[in-house]
DNA sequence: CGCCAGGTGCTGA
DNA sequence: TCAGCACATGGC
């Protein structure tokens, strides 16, 4: 077991806010399951530390660390960040929340899933991918497989994935996995380069987009200045734009002149605190109070 | 049971 | 550059 010291870390609201689709939570005893650099663990958080079960004798302290950015002063950054009382509010709401450092493969397949989805069927479709293709790894109780690698996914066939249920996405995922195979597109050494080199060479992928390459430049790749651009955060920016209509390329503009070189933080606290905040009014839409003031102007008729 | 979901690619102005 | 459309699927 490896004991992590994890200051200014929330745990839950880190695996908790969309950025990674595979982790699983117990209820009972507060843990995590899921893959750190390829190690199966489980993972709970008490107070400042992180305890970290697992068979691989691999696995670091350092690998956690680094998985969870626990290397970044985040404390920094969210000041850098708190220019506003919308994201002023998502900070103190779920603070400790930190970007993580995934793997870019799994990353780039992940999210070219998430394409004009939902997050509970993206899960789905990641999980089905990982029991078909991936490698089996019972782990205290738990079973689950690894991602599977791209060289595999190249040779699996476009039917084979419909059957999983990634319906229009199949070709696009094969396409990208065999760019990635026969290594066109080295993933790993985008770690060193700069964002917009990083971002052009992810929309050579089919299936990736603009939105698409800023979550893996930012959840994979470590570029803080992508902000992912989907419908949750353009209805976060009405908070800002008002009338003007929040497109891709004024939301960019405006994010790294009001946030910084840390806009990509910014965009996750912001996309957790507006989705969070429309799921607890609706839950209680039925009880016909007062719209919940300090929201955005999300909800309409 | 329609609506919606961490969009992308293609086409035509 | 930019609006308009088709695209598969299942949770809610």
């Amino acid at each position: 077991m490896l004991s992590v010291h994890a200051p200014d870390f929330s745990l839950r609201h880190t695996l908790e806010c969309g950025q990674a689709f595979r982790w699983k939570f117990t209820p009972a005893t507060g843990a995590y399951y899921g893959f750190i650099a390829g190690a199966a663990v489980r993972v709970r958080q008490q107070h400042d530390h992180l305890a970290v079960e697992t068979i691989d004798p691999n696995l670091t302290a350092g690998d956690v660390r680094r998985y969870f950015a626990l290397d970044v002063d985040l404390g920094a950054i969210l000041s850098s960040l708190d220019a506003d009382a919308q994201i002023h509010e998502a900070i103190a709401k779920f603070r400790g929340l930190r970007v993580l450092r995934q793997d870019p493969w799994e990353c780039l397949a992940s999210f070219i899933c998430s394409a004009f989805n939902n997050i509970a069927r993206i899960e789905g479709m990641i999980e089905r991918l990982s029991v078909h293709f991936g490698v089996p790894l019972a782990f205290n109780g738990f079973r689950g497989s690894s991602f599977p690698s791209a060289e595999v996914l190249a040779r699996v066939p476009e039917r084979r994935l419909r059957e999983l249920g990634l319906g229009f996405r199949a070709p696009y995922l094969k396409r990208t996995a065999r760019l990635i195979a026969e290594g066109k597109l080295p993933l790993e050494t985008l770690r060193r380069t700069d964002y917009v080199v990083t971002k052009s060479a992810l929309l050579r992928c089919d299936g990736v987009g603009d939105k698409v390459a800023d979550c893996v430049a930012l959840f994979g790749l470590e570029k803080y200045e992508a902000f992912p651009v989907d419908l949750w955060i353009e209805r976060a920016m009405r908070y800002y734009f008002r009338d003007a209509k929040p497109t891709p390329a004024r939301v960019h503009d405006f994010a790294w002149k009001h946030f910084g070189r840390y806009a990509g933080y910014a965009q996750q606290y912001l996309y957790h605190y507006v989705r969070t905040a429309r799921e607890r009014s609706e839950s209680r839409a039925q009880s016909r109070d007062a719209a919940s003031p300090g929201e955005p102007s999300a909800a309409n008729a």
